[in-house]
RNA sequence: GCGGAUGUGGCGAAAUUGGUAGACGCACUAGACUUAGGAUCUAGCGCCGCGAGGCAUGGGGGUUCGAGUCCCUCCAUCCGCACCA
């Protein structure tokens, strides 16, 4: 018999598709747009596996269908090519990362092309190439030249504040900056030298030079941002990270803060995802307070979200950090607390997070009036305050928060309940129900009235006010390395200054060593004449040596895709205004705190710069779930070179050992590829079960070291790319982590060969029958046409792939192979398996491929029954279906159903006494 | 500790959104055709029971004629954040 040959028929369709340039999508304000994007991948020397493939297989189910519905697709792939696995290679070896970088993204491609993707790859980016990051060097001299204006609530050009300044000085501006900003009126400005102005105006611009406590991981020699930090540890490597001070460049995205929450409510995204940013911005609603310090002028201020319990505060305590710590020790304390300090700053992050149960902290001596009382409230520093978040300070009510409840045990510190109703004798009660009491005046208030009181007061008196504080910090914006994106400014008199628009892109230069230079200085230190010459000027300067972090080439790189060989512009005017934002975004939920939260930040900024018509980089957003491997495992018996077999091994002491799962079939172990496997294992020996070796399992990350990678391309050469495409998605819902399986893909494949056969005879010829289809084929057909249609609308892919096979299975059942019904099959399909349903819309004689062709439409009558199955159910048990027409009139039904022997025979006798129809059309009877 | 999600056969999973739970596939069992089969076809396949029948969607309770689906409660697993005042 003439079998499926996929090899001949993928390879045909793959040259045809590129040949005809089948997926270029250029602007056609004719017909609707649909954008279609995955998350670009980082290209490492592993290769795919076939974890890698799910999100873009299911988003191109999408881009297929939705351009066979008439849609003008554009569904790009790229590369984001700069990161430190390169780099570290390249300090291993010597080898420069873009040669690294050019081998690895070869490879990908061909195993992309391989799978038989939709993408445009004419355009392909790669955020390591000069013509892509000269744009993230341009958009990063946008950032430097404008401001956040909290007035008109968007950035505004630099040029607009110096305006500003120049007319009235700073004492109306509401901005992001610094904090440190001096109060200055326009005379003053203009008075300025141009370097003081300077050192003002970057106080105020989104992406600022200035002196940060950062993580700083000294084995990667670079910076991190808090995204990059987990538990302490590097993402990338895992190794320590350090909090350290130093001057850095950063952006201001705290500004957008309010925006970025906004944002979520109109965009469709997971929920879970859209939480974890909620949660990273981490907004609360509370007040600030002033606490005056007894016998001076200083003023401590504290945040707090419980501003109605403050008659319960008996203590202040600040962040050992905190500048406020020299300032107001008193001089008979000072040795004691210098200790103290010091010995906290030295315990590194790690160790502050994993020991909080201990309680420590050291009183100052000194005291602060409590602003209501006036009475002596004693000022603690303790390590349970971060310098980071609100002041560096809070005001400590042991009674509410456990915290201070606990510290307050600790050092014996008075504990005061302020709601009537609290129990403070084991813990502390955060509760807000009740009433106040031993709260002067606010006692007998409610929460929220006590709330309102409290904020007048503190209001009235001039020491403070209701606040909306944020966790979400600045972020850092340069690293230490060499493998990204030049910065494009230089230095002169110590000022940051950018280099002009017509110079860019500043090219990555060559350096002999990929390793800081002996100074201390990041890599690029060790070019020759990384200066610049500015346009008119005799002398060169010195450009910034950092480079841009990894995120910063995929934080607007959706809009390049739109328009990527345009030398103008990062993107044209008409291109944006016409593809605007991203219908489909598939990708992992990791970088629900890094890219997405970035990427938004900057496309918001962009809009308000009026580069761009969208605020919203990704309107709907959808979360693969990750493919785990399966691992295999042998046993081996101890100090024995015998292997023994999963079922038996608990009869022996035995270690487990890795295997590879690729000589592995529903864990039966080849024996003779494993004898090869290593030279070690030519002559060992095995205690099978019948006759078998048994491999253990377990699910595990997929990856090299535990032998349980799985290549496409391997799969792709045993059963071809449609059927890895309709199995990847048969696995289970996208969303879903789930372990990758081999062992069901045979009935996949089984599918394709068998929807094949159904058209051709023994000899391989192509048969299809033209007459008439019968009206049961017809239903199948139009029922699955529905059926595919509403699950690629939802996502649900897995359902969809059942669904053909039913169908399959119901044509050869009836052994349809009528031509009608051919057409339609293969253009359902053709989203799912397009190879196979190229060759075969061929073969029914169309010299044009099925893309330009339409998703056929299911037709109402051949789905519709004649009559409806009634469950009829009695004393709350089904107990059958009765049919009646679909016209026939409710009462008719009751009293068919009243007169039905079957329900008299079930009922034991007994007449029903009431039948109900419901809605839905299902009939309740009730004895 | 806080927040979020998920729990259905031996396994991956369906269930028209409140209406005969387990579609479809894998694995398994039996049979057919075969020199052979890791091919193909047919049938079976949640659990208990010879059977009639009974029990089953993590456990317990509730609403309903009727619950995998809605409500309450407990348990388990996974993910995120974690001294955030």
């Amino acid at each position: 018999m003439a079998e499926y040959n996929f090899r001949d028929i993928e390879k045909k369709w793959q040259t045809y598709w590129q040949d005809n340039a089948s997926f270029k999508a250029d602007v056609d304000k004719t017909r609707p747009k649909f954008y279609a994007l995955d998350m670009f991948p980082y290209p490492s020397g592993a290769g795919l596996h076939v974890g890698h493939p799910l999100g873009y297989i299911a988003s191109d189910i999408v881009s297929r269908y939705k351009r066979i519905k008439g849609y003008n697709v554009l569904h790009p792939m790229g590369f984001d090519a700069f990161g430190l696995p390169a780099e570290q290679y390249a300090i291993q070896t010597g080898q420069h990362p873009a040669i690294t970088t050019a081998e690895n993204i070869v490879k990908y491609k061909e195993q992309l092309k391989n799978i038989g993707f939709s993408f445009d790859w004419a355009k392909e980016v790669q955020t390591c190439d000069p013509s892509f990051y000269r744009w993230t060097q341009w958009i990063f001299m946008q950032l430097f030249d404008s401001w956040y204006d909290y007035n008109t609530d968007k950035a505004r050009h630099i040029d607009e504040l110096i305006a500003l300044f120049e007319k009235e000085g700073n004492s109306n501006i509401k901005a992001e900056c610094d904090e440190d900003v001096p109060n200055f009126g326009a005379a003053e400005w203009n008075a300025f030298s141009f370097k003081e102005q300077q050192n003002i105006l970057l106080k105020y611009r989104i992406t600022y030079l200035a002196e940060t406590t950062v993580n700083w991981c000294p084995e990667l020699g670079t910076v991190l941002s808090n995204d990059e930090v987990k538990d302490g540890f590097s993402e990338r490597g895992g190794f320590p990270v350090i909090r350290k001070n130093m001057m850095q460049w950063s952006m201001r995205i705290t500004a957008y803060a309010e925006r970025l929450l906004d944002g979520l409510e109109r965009i469709d995204w997971p929920e879970p995802l859209k939480e974890m940013q909620r949660n990273w911005i981490g907004r609360s609603n509370g007040a600030e307070v002033d606490f005056r310090v007894e016998n001076t002028e200083i003023d401590i201020k504290v945040f707090t979200t419980r501003i109605d319990t403050i008659y319960g505060v008996t203590y202040l305590a600040i962040a050992p950090e905190s500048d406020l710590v020299d300032i107001i020790i008193s001089n008979d304390k000072k040795q004691e607390i210098k200790d103290y300090v010091e010995v906290v700053k030295n315990r590194s992050e790690r160790e502050r997070m994993s020991d909080v149960k201990h309680i420590t902290g050291v009183f100052t001596g000194a005291y602060a009036l409590h602003p209501f009382t006036n009475e002596q409230v004693p000022i603690w520093v303790a390590d349970y305050v971060l310098a980071g978040y609100g002041t560096g300070a809070v005001m400590a009510v042991p009674s509410g928060d456990q915290r201070d409840y606990d510290f307050a045990k600790h050092f014996d510190l008075p504990i005061v309940p302020i709601y009537d109703n609290m129990d403070i004798s084991e813990h502390a009660d955060p509760t807000k129900e009740g009433k106040m009491i031993n709260s002067g005046i606010l006692d007998g208030l409610g929460y929220q009235q006590a709330v309102d009181k409290a904020v007048a007061f503190i209001e009235e008196k001039g020491i403070g006010s209701s606040k909306i504080n944020y966790r979400i910090r600045d972020a850092i914006f340069a690293r230490q390395r060499y493998w990204g994106e030049p910065v494009p400014v230089y230095f002169k008199d110590s000022i940051p200054h950018l280099v002009d628009e017509k110079d860019l892109p500043v090219i990555l230069p060559e350096v002999d060593k990929y390793l800081p230079t002996e100074d201390g200085d990041p890599p690029l230190g060790r070019a020759e004449n990384f200066n610049y010459t500015p346009e008119g000027s005799s002398e060169s300067y010195p450009l910034e040596l950092s480079t841009m972090p990894g995120w910063a080439g995929s934080s607007w790189y959706w809009f390049r895709y739109m328009d990527a060989l345009n030398d103008k512009e990062f993107v044209g005017k008409e291109a944006e205004e016409y593809w605007r934002s991203v219908d489909l975004y598939i990708g992992g939920s990791e970088h629900a705190t890094g890219h997405l939260l970035y990427s938004r930040f900057w496309c918001k900024f962009l809009y308000d710069m009026g580069f761009v018509k969208e605020d919203e980089p990704f309107k709907k957003l959808i979360n693969q779930g990750m493919i785990q491997g399966r691992s295999n495992f042998v046993y081996r018996i101890s100090g024995s070179n015998k292997f023994v077999s999963y079922n038996l091994k608990d009869d022996y002491e035995t270690s487990a050992l890795h295997v590879d799962v690729n000589m592995v079939t529903n864990d039966i172990l080849d024996i003779e590829k494993f004898k090869q496997w290593r030279p070690d294992l030519s002559d060992v020996e095995f205690i099978l079960e019948d006759g078998q070796y048994i491999c253990g399992s377990e699910v595990e990350k997929m990856s090299k070291s535990k032998y349980n990678v799985v290549n496409p391309d391997d799969i792709i050469e045993k059963y071809g790319a449609d059927t890895l495409r309709l199995y990847e998605m048969f696995l289970g819902p996208l969303e879903q982590f789930k372990p990758w399986n081999t062992n069901g893909i045979d009935g996949v494949f089984k599918f394709l060969r068998k929807f094949w056969n159904l058209f051709h005879d023994d000899q391989g010829n192509f048969v299809v029958s033209d007459d008439e289809p019968a009206q049961e084929a017809l239903k199948t057909m139009h029922q699955t046409i529905k059926k595919v249609e509403e699950d690629i609308e939802k996502f649900s892919f897995n359902t969809s792939v059942s669904s053909f096979m039913i169908c399959a299975n119901e044509l050869a059942r009836l052994k349809c192979n009528n031509r009608a019904i051919l057409t339609d099959f293969v253009l359902i399909l053709s989203p799912y398996a397009p190879h196979v349903a190229e060759e075969l819309w061929q073969k029914l004689g169309h010299s044009d491929s099925l893309l330009n062709a339409n998703f056929p439409a299911f037709n109402e009558a051949y789905i519709r029954e004649d009559s409806y199955e009634y469950p009829v159910s009695v004393n709350g048990k089904m107990r059958t279906k009765m049919s009646f027409p679909l016209d026939m009139p409710k009462e008719d039904i009751e009293r068919e159903v009243l007169a039905s022997e079957v329900i008299i025979k079930w009922t034991e006798g007994k007449q029903p006494k009431k039948v109900i129809v419901v809605p839905k059309r299902i009939v309740n009877v009730v004895v």
